[in-house]
DNA sequence: TGGAAATAATGAACACTGTTCATTAAATTT
DNA sequence: AAATTTAATGAACAGTGTTCATTATTTCCA
C-alpha cells in the first residue's frame, strides 16, 4: 500500500512549497507585507488552498519558525567548532551576531515577532529553539565545568550570554540604535565590540 | 488675538485625547487588537477625525511611545537617586526591567515595534529615547570617572549595559524564555539573577 | 446682525487583510 | 464505468488603514 506513504510525501512537499513561498516573501517584501494572497500567489495556489494544510497564519510562521532555527544551527555546526569551550563560545556568540545582522528578517521572526508563539500552548515549551538553544547550553556546561567563565549556573549564565547578544541585536534590527549619533557601519562595530568587551568581562 | 492661541491649544487636547485612548486601548485590549477604528470609538469620534490629527498610524504611534517615555524618564528620576554612580546605575538597571514586566504593552512599542521608528528619516535620529538614554550615558560617564566600572568607554558600556537589560527583558515579552523550562516565577527570578550578575562583573 | 469664507467632522468608499464555506475538479475505490 | 472520497477554488465576511466628497460648525467681515 505504498499509496498512502505518496499521499504523506505530497501533503509534506505541498507544505514545504508553502514556507519556501513564505520565506521568498520575507527575503523580498519583508514580513509587514507577506500576506497569505502574496505566498498563495507566488506558489501558484488559492489562498483557500493554503488553508487546507495550515490552520491559520500563526501555524504557518511557525514552521517557518523552525526552517529558520534549522538554519542558525547548521551555521552553529559549522562555524563553532572549537574543542576549547571558551573559545567555542566566543564562535557561537559571533556566528549568533552574525547571522542575526545578516538575515534580520528571519532573526525577527525567530526571536522577535509574537504570531509564531501563539501556537504554543500555555506552561507548554518552545520546541523550535530548543537545539540551538541546547548548542549553547552545553557549551556553557563545560565552560563551568573548566571554570573558564565567571558564573556557576548554567541557566543563568546560557540567558545572560544570550541575551546580551539578543539585546544587541534586536535593538538594532528594532532600529533603536538612532538614540546614538553614529553611522551603519559605526554601529555594526559597536556591537562587535560590546559583545567582545562582554566575553572577557566574564572571562575567568 | 487669543483666538489661536486658544486653537493651537484645542488642538493639542485632541492629539492628547487620541493618545490617552489609544493607550487605553493598548492596556485593555492589547497592541495588536487596537486600531484606528478601536480608538474613534473609544473617544467617541469618527475615524477619520483622527486623521485630522495625525497624518497615519505611525504618527500616532511615534506620539503614544513619546509619552510612554516620559513616563519612564518619571521612573527613573523616582528611583534612581543615589548619589553614588554605580549605585545609581544599579537602580536604572532595576527600574528598567521592572518597568518592562509590569508595562509589557508599552515596552513593546517604546523598544520592539517597528511601526513607531517608520516616521524617523533615513539618517536622523530618534528623539523619543532621547532623555532616558542620556539618564543612562550621564550616569555611567559618572562610573567611568570614578572607575567604578570596567568599561573605559561610555557608548560600549551604555550600549552593553541597555542590551543585556533590553535582551532579557524582550525575551520575556516575547514569550523567547519558554526553550527554558521554568515557571513564570522562576522566569522573573532568572531576570534579576541576570541582571545582578551582569552588575557584578562590570564592577571594579 | 446676517451672509460669506474658512475650518472641523463625518459617512461612505477603496484596497487590502485573515479566514470560511459551498461548489467544482480530480483522484481513488468499488 | 459509477460512486465515493479527497483536493482545490471562487466568492464572500468581517476586519484593517486610509482618502475624499459632503455636511456641520465656527470665524470673519460688510
Amino acid at each position: 500500500m505504498g499509496i498512502n506513504e505518496r499521499k504523506v510525501r505530497e501533503r509534506n512537499e505541498m507544505r514545504q512549497r508553502i514556507i519556501q513561498g513564505a520565506i521568498h516573501m520575507f527575503m523580498t517584501e519583508g514580513y509587514e507585507k507577506t500576506s497569505i494572497r502574496n505566498i498563495a500567489e507566488k506558489i501558484e495556489y488559492s489562498p483557500a488552498t493554503i488553508y487546507l494544510y495550515y490552520k491559520d497564519k500563526d501555524e504557518l510562521l511557525y514552521d517557518v519558525q523552525k526552517e529558520a532555527f534549522q538554519g542558525l544551527l547548521v551555521e552553529f555546526q559549522a562555524r563553532a567548532t572549537a574543542t576549547d569551550p571558551f573559545e567555542r563560545l566566543t564562535q557561537i556568540c559571533q556566528t549568533y551576531v552574525r547571522f542575526g545582522l545578516t538575515n534580520q528578517e528571519m532573526y525577527n521572526l525567530m526571536f522577535i515577532l509574537k504570531a509564531p508563539m501563539n501556537v504554543i500552548e500555555e506552561q507548554e515549551y518552545w520546541k523550535n529553539g530548543d537545539d540551538c538553544f541546547a548548542f549553547l547550553t552545553t557549551c556553557i556546561h563545560e565552560c563551568i565545568q573548566l571554570k573558564q567563565i565567571r558564573y556557576d549556573n548554567v541557566m543563568i549564565a546560557a540567558l545572560s550570554v544570550w541575551s546580551m547578544a539578543h539585546g544587541l541585536v534586536s535593538l538594532d534590527i528594532c532600529c533603536r540604535m538612532k538614540v546614538m549619533e553614529m553611522e551603519e557601519e559605526g554601529v555594526v562595530h559597536a556591537i562587535t565590540a560590546s559583545v567582545n568587551e562582554y566575553l572577557k568581562l566574564i572571562k575567568n
